[in-house]
RNA sequence: GCCCUCGUGGUGGAAUUGGUAGACACAAAGGACUUAAAAUCCUUGCCCGUAAGGGAGUGCCGGUUCGAGUCCGGCCGAGGGCACCA
């Protein structure tokens, strides 16, 4: 018997264009099916998809293709995140448009998605860089304007004053511009902000409520917007004539008997006072330079220069204690002004220590005495009963906090008041490929915001980058605009929006993507919102997710159809990761420019031993890479898909390996030796009933195994069930055991199964079956449960908790027969020797433990 | 420094509620088929033993339990997030 090998490239294309020319993956309009979302995160359209996009479009297309043979009407769109620097820096390095750029990657990267055959419905794709799009973003970006959403203020910014542009503090490497290699400067800008801190509160409680997302992303983003309850307290200064008080804010109103100075971020209001002190700008010069870089920041030592002011002490009558500033507080973090209480907080008492200054404890803790407790260089900031503090004593620390923010209240001399981390969204770039803002300036510097009856406002095409900066600054004439009201002349906002703003609403663009008058229709969004599941890095767990949370609520706030969260469930996968590899002269060398050698790596050019470096993310940097499309191309779409989904669970990183990838290309032939087997089984073969209840057997507990592994996004363990049934399958064939028509309707099942996964072998394999209904009209086959019940079980017949015997037995016999049954055994008996029984434990068709003594 | 997650064979990993640890795959060694190779198939996998069988065993130490990879406490190691946040 010849069998013809599976031919991927044919078939692949054969496949792809029947669901392409036929529409099969189009989500139906009709409103009355149930709804499925499925939604990976869109691509930047670098030039070429990479391994990471492999594995995030496939674990998303092996669910949309799930939920729709569930019959869900299931929505998997793709667009592409387009705007954004990459396109304008290869505008400066190739003399290219970054339009240009931008349309022929993604020209391309569409062409690279479709040989992978996802089901995606491409009818509905988006491109953020295009006017269609970006004119809703305009409009909903003025609805925030009119609801107070958006606001103007000075801002301090990564400056690169060679390239003349803000950089983003991850394009500043060692204080340098990543670009430029320029020191970078603070400057201030003025800046447009998202309100996002009004929505604190509920970004935060809301957190709760997602319980299909992971624990770990909530946490990162409770930490962030970082939740601190506490009150502001009004400390009186006593020697100034105008008596100006202090605000400050502690989540510890508990300590307050132990404070003894008050510190003040530098560029606090009372520096006003001190404007024409040199002493005073020297030491805020020093403050600034040691605040360069973020990790030093927490080793600086804490400096404070001492003012002439002190502060009567609001529960102490008499007591005044010293005011300083200091860099170790911080003006845009509650009210800029602390009061230190050195006993119980490490930084206080670093401080302290450094400057003489009183430690009072004032919290004892568990097991410590009010006489011999003391403070020397670690701070107490544990539980305790509250002592040296007047009427607190004796309270425990919540209690004390209780008490004394009543009594603040009570005096007037503060409240409560809960504080964030989450600063408000900087949403200004100084860049030219990026959404425009719609404001414009009249000749005092008033921001107007453009009539929404004008939008788009269009990016100009005709633009240089010969000089350095902004190319819509310095364009001739596109920022100039004549008031329709009043004829005189206004200046555009030549800014551009942050890109995070194109990604905080795409998923409900999908939902209406074709719509000329709004950004999305109601009825649209309220059937397809939220997305039921979302897939994507974990490197977007705090902004990106943040932002859309953020963004959602923001543009449906007051609306009829308000919106809170987005995503209902959530999914981060893992990275692809690759050796990296160094050839003699130390520069970093592709994997395919390199062969081994009896475990030993050289490189294939001048044969010279390479330096392999530990496996890490695949990056274009270190030049780890493995190209998709060569692959692709080698082995076909199927054996890709099947090697992202096999062997590392989808939320952990996976190891690219060239024995992996021909593995996972041996199966797809596997797969293809049993349908021509089966095809090919003389008519004349029949099967005895015990091998057809066992095979029947086995593909009821398949369907059973990927139902529940798909649902838990265990593909790796779906994808080794597969190895296992088709291990046994292909067995019986090998040995012409089967029965042919018999064997189709178990294969016909087993098909349907793994076409999520492996959709142009599946539907190739499908069609020898010669069934009139193609495969992806099937339904979702659903497991017997009668025919899960094993006739013969194995019990295990443990001794002291150590397995001792397998019994094998029929189920639900009763205890004493089982029980006399394995005391007859030999291997149990030689090792109760005449001892005695202490104790017997029966698990139900799993186990006998004898107890013995 | 604070917070979180994870430690299972040579490797990736499995074990759904505490109940046969190592499914499945990769790599390796041996074998079958072949003139040979490729492909395919079979066997092996820590320690003692030819075998039957036994012992140890899920980072380390201890606890709970008839029974722990799984639960609890302490330590060690790796990875991630935040970083003077009052």
């Amino acid at each position: 018997m010849q069998i013809e090998k599976f031919n991927p490239s044919a078939v692949d294309k054969k496949w792809q264009k029947f669901w392409d020319q036929n529409k099969v993956f189009k989500a139906s309009d009709s409103k009355n099916l149930k709804k499925y979302y499925c939604l990976e995160m869109f691509p930047y359209p670098s030039g070429k998809i990479h391994m990471g996009h492999v594995r995030n479009y496939t674990l998303g297309d092996v669910i949309a293709h799930y939920k729709r043979l569930n019959g869900y009407n299931v929505l998997h769109p793709m667009g592409w995140d387009s705007f954004g620097m990459p396109a304008e820096n290869a505008a400066i390095q190739n003399k290219l448009h970054p339009k240009d750029w931008t349309l022929k990657n993604i020209e391309v990267m569409k062409a690279q998605l479709k040989l992978l055959g996802f089901s995606i419905d491409w009818d509905r794709e988006l491109s953020t860089c295009d006017s269609d799009y970006y004119t809703h973003q305009q409009k909903f970006f003025l609805d925030l304007y009119e609801k107070g959403l958006v606001y103007k203020k000075e801002s301090l910014v990564n400056w690169d004053p060679v390239d003349n542009t803000v950089l983003a503090n991850e394009q500043v490497i060692d204080g340098k511009g990543w670009r430029s290699g320029a020191p970078v400067v603070q400057k201030k800008l003025s800046q447009w902000f998202f309100k996002i801190t009004s929505f604190a509160e509920d970004l935060d409680q809301s957190l709760n409520g997602l319980t299909e997302w992971p624990e770990k992303v909530k946490l990162m983003q409770k930490n962030w917007i970082g939740k601190s309850e506490g009150c502001e307290i009004i400390f009186k200064i006593k020697n100034t004539k105008d008596t100006k008080n202090i605000n400050i804010f502690t989540t510890r109103p508990d300590t307050i008997f132990g404070a003894s100075f008050l510190a003040l971020a530098v560029d606090h209001p009372l520096s006003e006072n001190y404007l024409n002190d040199q002493k005073y700008q020297k030491f805020k010069e020093a403050c600034y330079q040691s605040a360069n870089t973020e990790e030093t920041l927490a080793k600086t030592d804490k400096i404070g220069f001492k003012t002439d002011y002190v502060a009567e002490h609001p529960f102490i009558k008499g007591k005044t204690i010293p005011i300083f500033f200091s860099n170790f507080v911080l003006m845009g973090y509650g009210t800029g002004a602390i009061f230190g209480c050195p006993a119980h907080d490490q930084r206080d008492l670093e401080f302290a220590n450094k400057y003489g200054l009183e430690v009072i404890p004032v919290i004892l803790p568990p097991n410590e005495n009010e006489k011999t407790f003391k403070i020397q260089n670690e701070a107490y900031i544990g539980e305790g009963k509250i002592y040296n503090s007047d009427f607190l004593n004796n309270l425990s620390v919540h209690e004390g906090k209780k008490t004394i923010i009543k009594k603040i209240e009570q005096n007037k001399i503060g409240t409560s008041k809960v504080t964030f981390r989450l600063r408000d969204w900087g949403i200004s770039r100084q860049r030219y490929w990026g959404c425009p803002i719609p404001i414009l300036y009249d000749d005092t510097g008033n921001a107007i915001p453009v009539d929404k009856k004008d939008l788009p406002v269009k990016l100009p095409e005709d633009i240089s980058f010969e000089k350095p900066g902004n190319p819509l600054d310095h364009h001739p004439s596109w920022k100039f605009v004549k008031c329709k009201k009043t004829g005189t002349t206004l200046i555009r906002e030549t800014d551009t929006l942050d890109t995070f703003v194109d990604s905080s609403w795409y998923f409900l663009r999908f939902c209406s993507s074709k719509l000329k008058e709004s950004g999305y229709a109601d009825s649209d969004v309220k059937y397809w919102m939220p997305v039921d599941q979302y897939i994507g890095g974990v490197e977007h767990a705090i902004l990106h997710l943040l932002y859309s949370r953020f963004f959602t609520r923001a543009i449906t706030t007051g609306t009829k159809n308000e919106m809170k969260e987005p995503f209902k469930g959530l999914f981060t996968q893992g990275m692809v990761c690759h050796k990296t590899f160094k050839n003699s002269e130390g520069k970093w060398i592709f994997p395919e420019e390199v062969f081994e050698k009896d475990g030993k790596f050289f490189e294939e050019k001048t044969n010279q031993e390479v330096t392999v470096g530990p496996s890490e993310s695949m990056s274009k940097s270190k030049k780890n890479v493995v190209d998709p499309q060569t692959v692709i191309n080698l082995y076909g779409a199927d054996a890709v898909r099947w090697f992202v989904l096999s062997d590392s669970p989808p939320e952990r990183d996976i190891q690219w390996s060239d024995e992996g990838i021909s593995g996972s290309y041996k199966f797809i032939q596997k797969i293809w030796l049993i349908s021509e087997m089966i095809q090919v089984i003389p008519a004349n073969l029949k099967m005895n009933d015990g091998d057809k209840s066992s095979i029947e057997k086995l593909i009821h507990k398949l369907i059973k195994d990927i139902t529940y592994n798909i649902d838990h996004f265990h593909f790796n363990v779906a994808v080794a069930k597969f190895y296992e049934f088709t291990n046994h399958l292909s067995k019986i064939l090998h040995e012409n055991k089967g029965e042919q028509e018999y064997l189709k309707n178990i294969f016909k099942d087993f098909l349907i199964l793994i076409y999520p996964f492996v959709p142009h072998i599946a539907s190739e394999s499908w069609e020898k079956l010669k069934i009139k209904e193609k495969i992806n009209q099937q339904k979702w086959p659903v497991f017997k449960q009668e025919l899960l019940k094993e006739e013969i079980i194995n019990l295990v017949i443990q001794i002291n908790g150590k397995k001792r015997a397998v019994l094998e037995v029929e189920p639900n016999q009763s205890e004493e027969v089982l029980f006399k049954k394995c005391t007859e055994l030999d291997s149990v008996n030689k090792f109760l020797d005449g001892k005695k029984i202490h104790n017997k434990i029966y698990v139900k068709n799993k186990l006998i433990n004898l107890v013995i003594k």
